[in-house]
DNA sequence: CTATATTAGTTTGATATTTAATGATTCGAT
DNA sequence: ATCGAATCATTAAATATCAAACTAATATAG
C-alpha cells in the first residue's frame, strides 16, 4: 500500500491542481454563502431567487439549467421556498407541461435585501487576488469548464 | 426587478469568476468521476478509499478533514463502504474513542483497480491547459483557499 | 481525586442531489 | 388526424450533507 502518490510531473499536476481548484471553491463558496445562516437560506434557495431576481419568470427547467441542477432537484429546492411562501408556481397556459416560477413579494424583499451583501462577500471572498489575477483565473477556468462539459447529445437509440 | 446586474467593474469581475470557478469545478468534476459509475462508488466513497490507500487506516475524523467533510457524513459514508465490505471500523485499543477505519481486500483491490484510471482522467480533464497554465491555476486557487479559510477558532462561550 | 471541558463518533431532523420511472402534454412525421 | 418521440414536472429510492443534540471516553484544572 503505498504511502503517497508517485507518478509523473504531468500527472501530480494535475491531481494536485484539482484538489486546489476543489478547496478554492468550497473555501470560496462556504465562506461567500455564511450570510445565509441568518435568512435560514441554503445555497441552492439563494440560487433559485438570485437567477429569478435577475431573469424574472422561469420555468423549473430554465431555473435548473442555469444553477446546474436537475429538474428533480429543482422540484425539492422549489417546494421548500414556496412553504415558506418566497416563490410561487404558475401553470402556463400556453403550454401546460410547464411551470413559471415567480418571487413573491416577500421574496423579491428578501432577496433584493441580501443580494448587495452576497456581492460584497464576494468582492470579500476574491480580494486576495488583484483584478489582473481574477481576469486569469476567469479565463482558465472558463478554458476548464469548456474543455470539460458534458456531452449535451442525449441520443436514446436503443 | 433589474434584469441583469449592474455593478462596479470589482463586483462584477468577482461574481463572474465565481461562477466560472464553480462551474469549472463541477464539469472537471462530473468528467473525471464519470468512470466511477461502473463501480457503482459516488465520488464521496471515492474520496475515503483513495484516502485510506495513500495514507494507510486512518481514524474517521481525520479522514473526515483530508476530505473536507463533517464527522456525521463521514459516519454515513463510512456505513455504506462498511456494507459493501471495502472498509472495517477497528475500535482503537489506546483511546476507545476512536475507530479507525482499514480497507478490506476486497477495497484494496477495487481502489488499485481504478485509482490508475481516476489519474488518468484528472490528466485528460486538465490537458486543456499547459504545464504553466495549470500551475498558475494551482497557484491562484492555493491563495484563494488559504485566504478564505474558515476561522477555525469555535469559543463555545454562552 | 473530582468536576469540567474536550474529543470521537453516532443519531436525528432537515435539505440536497441524482437516476430511473411515471404522468401529462405537446410536437412531428407520416 | 394519429401514433410515436420529445419535453416538463413529479415521485421514488438511494446517498450525501450539515447542524445540533447526544453518548462515551479521555484529559485537565483545581
Amino acid at each position: 500500500m503505498p504511502i503517497s502518490f508517485h507518478g509523473s510531473k504531468n500527472e501530480k499536476d494535475a491531481l494536485s491542481t484539482y484538489v486546489k481548484l476543489v478547496r478554492a471553491c468550497e473555501t470560496v463558496t462556504a465562506a461567500t454563502h455564511r450570510h445565509l445562516v441568518d435568512k435560514k437560506l441554503t445555497v441552492s434557495q439563494f440560487g433559485v431567487l438570485e437567477t429569478l431576481y435577475h431573469l424574472g419568470p422561469l420555468c423549473q427547467a430554465e431555473v435548473a439549467k442555469k444553477n446546474l441542477k436537475s429538474t428533480a432537484n429543482m422540484t425539492t429546492v422549489v417546494d421548500n421556498l414556496e412553504k415558506r411562501g418566497l416563490v410561487e408556481r404558475v401553470r402556463s397556459r400556453e403550454d401546460r407541461r410547464y411551470i413559471t416560477l415567480h418571487l413573491t413579494d416577500a421574496g423579491l424583499q428578501l432577496i433584493a435585501e441580501i443580494f448587495p451583501v452576497h456581492v460584497q462577500s464576494m468582492v470579500k471572498g476574491f480580494s486576495v487576488l488583484t483584478a489582473d489575477e481574477q481576469q486569469q483565473l476567469a479565463e482558465l477556468c472558463k478554458k476548464l469548464g469548456i474543455s470539460n462539459q458534458i456531452n449535451c447529445s442525449r441520443r436514446s437509440r436503443p
